[in-house]
RNA sequence: GGAGAAAUGGCAGAGUGGUCGAAUGCGGCAGUCUUGAAAACUGUUGAGGGUCACACCUCCGGGGGUUCGAAUCCCUCUUUCUCCGCCA
């Protein structure tokens, strides 16, 4: 969420960035604006009240001690007054803090300069393109065909056990999945990320945190019973990590990375972009998640993105950095790159990554600090990125690489997987 | 699941009704010394709100209560530890 502090200062230019958003924010950050002054001036009103509550108590004390019982006793009956006068300020004080912060959440994170104007992912502009796309064969399949051609994943099964969308991994399906989550978590340990394992079901604190609570709580599923979640990606739980945290200065940048699996309700979406492995309840994905110096973190964005880049390269799948537009941009970000994979048979651009910059949005939320030059206590900033989705990568894979006799695995697995060909 | 103990500043750890936002140690910062560093010594150092700056207010795991007054007493929740049971 913003900072008040930050509104009050900014209020027109926080305004005019969130119209990038098609935003009509003016009304919201006004309200803001009038409830902040009504906490402060309940404060102000409360803390005299207090005042002088806690200097009469100091002179009963002091009375008792030198014996003037009856004085003290007098002065007992005045602060009954004051007792109340107190309570009823401090629920008044408690009720408008609440609905400050209430509001506060419903405010998305003002965009970066670089976010363009748009209203939907037709918006988003591409900012780069590398890879040649294959020429395939004449009888090239979409991988949900050559999956059961070479029984490697059966949707069916998934769909007895669980239902849509929690495809289940067989033979050498599971071992290149496998060998995808061991190559990248490699990449990123090589790229100075420490490898993280992370828990799968996150309370509600932490959901509230990142963000994903309390507006998107129907995305997540739900664990009434013990009322926990299941995580939608690894950044809840890992930056979630640092929530309440005071760091020092050179404790930055931090750098993690770990794999997980996704849970996801995607409630809503149906129809053709949801066949196959494109979109699902559960899949797996390895993330980077960076806690930086807000004067570093553009900069560390910049790596992530050249990072996923040299990881693409290597897997020598044709794609795209897409900068996404202002109508499409999450949340929480303040400047968000989507990378997508071309698979070819199906003819569709695919999203295996989202890098994005929180800037304070979420260290606010989650009160993730760092101590400053200045020996001020200051909000540090949170990045993440997937790097990388598996189950559309796997897809472009399974369509780019196949041959007639064949799906060839990309050299860089090879090694990983122990077999050059899935046939 | 049952029984008991505990939760205090960045960390460790004192503090059982007023003089406690809190001893002490470590860590951090500044200085002395040194070519520089280390060591030693000296000083300084919790967070949030509020103010031009002070004042002032809040915070000792969360919530509630007793009291003129609570880190301290009571209730409750959460978490941790020890013992017992169960278990991959």
């Amino acid at each position: 969420m913003l900072q008040v502090p930050f509104i009050r200062e900014n209020k027109d230019a926080v305004v005019a960035r969130l119209a990038i958003r098609n935003l009509d924010a003016k009304p919201l950050i006004e309200e803001v604006l009038v409830l902040d002054e009504k906490r402060r001036s309940i404060q102000a009103e409360l803390d005299g009240v207090l005042a002088e509550s806690n200097k009469i108590s100091k002179d009963i004390g002091a009375l008792y001690k030198s014996g003037k019982a009856d004085e003290a006793n007098a002065l007992k009956t005045k602060t009954g007054e004051l007792k109340e006068q107190s309570k009823t300020l401090g629920d008044l004080l408690n009720e408008t803090a609440d609905a400050l912060t209430q509001l506060l959440y419903k405010i998305p994170n003002v965009p970066n300069e670089k976010v363009p104007a748009g209203n939907s992912d037709a918006d988003n502009v591409e900012t780069f393109r590398e890879g040649d796309f294959p020429i395939l064969h004449e009888n090239a399949k979409p991988h949900w065909e050559l999956v059961k051609d070479y029984n490697i994943i059966d949707f069916e099964l998934g769909n007895k056990i669980t239902g849509a969308g929690f495809p289940v991994y067989i033979g050498k399906g599971a071992r290149l999945q496998r060998a995808l989550i061991a190559y990248f978590l490699d990449k990123n340990t090589k790229a100075g990320y420490t490898e993280y394992q992370l828990p799968h079901l996150i309370n509600e604190a932490s959901g509230i945190g990142t963000g994903q609570l309390p507006d998107k709580e129907g995305q997540m599923y739900h664990v009434t019973e013990d009322n926990l979640y299941l995580i939608p990606t690894a950044e809840v739980p890992g930056t979630n990590l640092f929530r309440d945290t005071l760091l020092n200065e050179s404790d930055l940048p931090i750098t993690i990375t770990g794999y997980t699996p996704c849970f996801r309700r995607e409630a809503g979406s149906y129809g053709a972009h949801v066949r196959g492995l494109n979109r699902l309840h559960q899949f797996d994905k390895v993330e980077i998640i960076r806690v930086e110096h807000p004067e570093n973190s553009y900069k560390a964005l910049d790596g992530m993105v050249a990072h996923i880049q040299g990881i693409l390269k290597e897997l020598e799948l044709p794609y795209r950095i897409l900068t996404l537009c202002g109508g499409d941009v999450t949340f929480a970000s303040a400047l968000t790159y989507d990378f997508e994979v071309f698979s070819t048979a199906q003819e569709k651009w695919l999203e295996v990554s989202s890098v994005s910059n929180f800037e304070t949005f979420q260290a606010n939320r989650l009160k993730l600090r760092f101590k400053n030059s200045d020996g001020k206590n200051e909000l540090a900033h949170t990045l993440n990125g997937s790097s990388l989705a598996l189950p559309r990568i796997l897809a472009s894979i399974l369509e780019n690489y196949q041959t007639p006799e064949g799906i060839k695995v990309p050299k860089v697995l090879v090694p990983y997987c122990g077999f050059e060909m899935i046939n």
